[in-house]
DNA sequence: AATGCGATACTTTTT
DNA sequence: GTATCGCATT
């Protein structure tokens, strides 16, 4: 089995393997980075530190690869989690080489499976045009098998069980091969099946039955393992820490150890901060003892931060017990201290953060560059109102993409029915939206009639009679004659023209809140634009002859054929897609920005989650209290602490100059206020490189305006960052501890000088603060919030409480 | 078919 | 506090 003459669509490397680095490649890389680019093509695993050159060693490394000819761009296979981190190595590999990028196997993991499983979609066991559900389209299709089986959907929970599913399909486990160890499992694996089943009658894949998909077919089928394990001379991966168990199997059958291939595993465990869903830092060390890695490069120099900010990261970090260990170190200096401010309220965390903010914008640092991070999204609000009433631009990161948006989903999937009419997910989404009087009987008619004949929704239309039944057929008609109707016209033609049919624009059009949507509808447009464009599927655009390839060659979709307009896939191979199907796959793969006015300059507020990978020269760690950072359900165990703490080394890490970490006496959380006590994480970090803004341990005081007031002066080192600053406050914002009215009673209630809502010491649990005092004499009994140690009721007879604060 | 009400939960998230 | 969801009413 020969690999497809790969030399006629990429032109051939000139340098030969000795030449020296003639276009400057290895300029300026120091000795660590300079290694891990030049490594022998055998198995390496580079620990790479926060703002440590990591995505230019893997660009570097590919660039030096084919520029010394020893890869083509066909043999190299590079994988990364994010469509982000992917376009990002692209740009990057393409403005150091000139490279033709459409035969590299650059990606992420699910875009490589989505590639592998479009070339070998018969072998797969898939249709050829099968297309992708999203999170919410998977939960939704869990749901009509839950529906559809008559459980109780208390008791199966869509969601719950799509991550029993999800979980299940990252161990490379089908139904068949789990344990029903309880009822409960068993009915999950029947879920699974019947999930399964569904999804493959109706042509869908979710996430995990991509990489799921993509494996089985290596491990069962030994000629394309062959084929690829060869094709592929250098692999490599980023941010390794990531992995699942799943993507690591993965990545063993296209270079299994011992197979001689370059295999690089880019990652920092210090980074690690996605257990939860799966990720295994436990990949890094299996992938160095399995692949018998001979030498860890370690990539410790930061060019990112001034030291008092990484001695913060390191000195947090080296709490840390499971750990590859790396010490971050820089030459730029101690910088400014890092600033800690103590508030009152949520309320004041927020006023202050905005008026130093504020300040900061003045002495001339962008919006952009000022990151305001949080744990949990539900703090944003606060933080958000206090910038919006001050007239501050802004702009939150999660929430809703732009594929997930209602009106482009269904627009979505009326495309989707154009190509795959038996996808009932699509189907049930708009069979009645715009309203075409089909309601749930209906529905549920022609589900029942799906059901016993085990065909798909628009198949058994045919089987409801009356008027229902012919509401559905004009709507089945409807689907079919755009189908025809659009066949030959360009992705924007079809769009257009799908959107008008369906009576959507119409329908938005109508609505009076319906301008925004619309105009994401046009939106959509653009975007197909700009996809075919960018994929070449322009009118010019020739389908080279796949029967070119060598006789018993494998298709693996190298060459990519670049198709025209109206292509029409080929039956026999796959490898080329239409406009259509290639733009439905894209929308999946990819769910676009979820960024609010991208491009303004506006103060980024986002969790520490979402932080990872970005730099901002002056950030604020916003809400460092116990429970909430590190959060509460996961500070009981010694694991879930660790890898709070490593959320808190990226937040640290996140800094370039500007380091600030805020707490606040009291929060509303839930709908009730909460007293907090300051996160341990205080407690790990080196008291010379902080500067406390408020007096730690001090109550607020009158004479507390002053002292931040110098505070700020003092703290204004870095002349090309800030000058001598004042700032304005507003006295009502920080100077009254924000208790709300129903607790302003509780607060009057007094017992030896402890007071609600003010802190308390005890001998074994340290400082807490004080919530609730509760009767009188003997029966005295008080709750406290200890923070770390939880929350206690202790009956003041006994226990040793003291003021402190006073 | 649309609106409304009460119950419920609520860490972090990419593909 | 607020967003989401299922169910019931109009």
């Amino acid at each position: 089995m020969n690999l497809p003459p790969q030399d006629d669509f990429f032109a051939a490397p000139d340098a030969p393997v000795a030449a020296v680095d003639a276009t400057g490649l290895l300029k300026n890389l120091n000795p660590e980075q300079y290694a891990a680019v030049t490594a022998p093509a055998e198995p390496c695993l580079i620990l790479a530190g926060a703002g440590s050159g990591k995505t230019r060693v893997l660009t570097t490394r590919i660039a030096w690869l084919m520029q010394t000819g020893q890869v083509t761009p066909a043999g190299v296979m590079a994988v990364t989690f994010t469509n982000k981190a992917s376009k990002e190595m692209l740009t990057r590999l393409t403005a150091m080489l000139p490279v033709n990028v459409r035969g590299m196997w650059i990606g992420t993991f699910h875009g490589l499976c989505n590639r592998f499983l479009r070339a070998h979609w018969k072998l797969a066991g898939l249709p050829q045009g099968f297309q992708i559900l999203d999170s919410a389209d998977t939960v939704s299709a869990i749901k009509r098998v839950i529906r559809a089986m008559k459980l109780d959907e208390e008791r199966f929970v869509p969601k719950q069980v799509g991550w029993f599913i999800a979980g299940a399909k990252e161990d490379a486990k089908r139904p068949g091969d789990i344990e029903p160890i309880d009822e409960q499992t068993k009915t999950l694996i029947a879920i699974y099946q019947a999930y399964e089943d569904q999804c493959q009658r109706e042509g869908v894949v979710d996430f995990a039955e991509l990489m799921l998909r993509s494996y089985e077919l290596m491990k069962g089928n030994l000629a394309i393992r062959e084929h690829y394990q060869r094709r592929f001379q250098h692999l490599l991966v980023d941010e390794f820490q990531d992995t699942n168990k799943l993507q690591y199997a993965w990545l063993k059958m296209f270079a299994p150890p011992g197979r001689g291939q370059g295999v690089i595993a880019v990652g920092d465990d210090d980074q690690s901060i996605y257990a939860f869903r799966g990720a295994r830092v436990g990949n890094m060390a299996d992938f160095e003892r399995e692949y018998r890695v001979k030498k860890v490069i370690k990539l410790e120099q930061n060019y990112r931060s001034f030291s008092n900010i990484l001695d913060s990261a390191n000195e947090l970090i080296s709490r840390n017990s499971k750990r590859l260990g790396k010490t971050l170190r820089t030459d730029a200096g101690p910088g400014e201290p890092v600033r800690v401010y103590e508030a009152a309220s949520d309320f004041a965390e927020a006023q202050w953060l905005i008026e130093e903010a504020q300040a900061l914008h003045r002495q001339g640092v962008d919006r952009k560059e000022i990151a305001v991070l949080y744990r949990s999204n539900a703090q944003s609000r606060v933080i958000e109102s206090a910038l919006f009433n001050a007239g501050i631009p802004y702009r939150v990161y999660g929430g809703l993409r732009f594929f997930e948006r209602a009106e482009v989903k269904h627009a979505l999937s009326y495309l989707r029915l154009l190509e795959n009419a038996n996808d009932d997910t699509s189907f049930l989404r708009v069979v009645n939206f715009p309203t075409r009087g089909i309601g749930a009987r209906a529905i549920e008619l022609l589900q029942d009639a799906a059901r016993v004949s085990g065909r798909s929704l628009y198949q058994s239309v045919g089987a409801v009679t009356g008027k229902a039944g012919s509401n559905l057929q004009a709507f089945t008609q409807l689907i079919d004659s755009t189908r025809n109707l659009t066949q030959g016209l360009t992705l924007r033609e079809i769009i257009e023209q799908i959107l008008e049919i369906s009576g959507l624009s119409e329908f938005y059009r109508n609505d009076k809140d319906g301008a925004d949507r619309l105009e994401n509808l046009g939106e959509l447009i653009n975007a197909a634009e700009a996809f075919v464009t960018q994929e070449g599927f322009g009118k010019d655009a020739v389908a080279l002859p796949v029967d070119e390839l060598a006789p018993g060659a494998i298709s693996d979709g190298f060459p990519v054929a670049v198709a025209p307009a109206n292509f029409t896939p080929d039956a026999e191979t796959g490898e080329i897609m239409s406009p259509l199907a290639a733009f439905l796959t894209h929308a999946s793969l990819e769910a676009g920005d979820n960024q609010a006015q991208a491009g303004q300059d506006a103060v980024q507020l986002m969790t520490v989650h979402s932080s990872k990978g970005l730099e901002f020269d002056a950030v604020f760690i916003t809400g460092l209290e116990e429970g909430l950072f590190p959060h509460e359900n996961s500070a009981s165990d010694a694991d879930g602490l660790e890898e709070e703490r490593r959320l808190m080394y990226v937040a640290i890490t996140r800094a370039r100059q500007r380091l600030y970490l805020c707490f606040s006496q009291t929060r509303m959380l839930h709908g009730q206020t909460r007293y907090n006590v300051k996160s341990r994480f205080f407690d790990e970090l080196p008291e010379s490189a902080l500067k406390w803004l408020t007096p730690p341990r001090q109550a607020f005081g009158s004479g507390f305006a002053k002292e931040y007031q110098s505070a700020w002066e003092r703290g204004s080192g870095l002349k090309s960052m800030v000058g001598a600053g004042r700032v304005n406050h507003d006295k009502a914002a920080w100077a009254e501890p924000a208790v709300p009215a129903a607790m302003k009673k509780k607060e009057d209630a007094e017992h030896g000088g402890l007071k609600v809502g003010k802190g308390v010491f005890h001998t074994k649990f340290g400082e807490g603060v004080l919530l609730t005092l509760e009767g009188s004499g003997a029966d005295a009994r008080a709750q406290v919030n200890f923070g770390r140690h939880g929350m206690k009721w202790l009956a003041l007879s006994v226990a040793k409480l003291t003021p402190i604060d006073a």
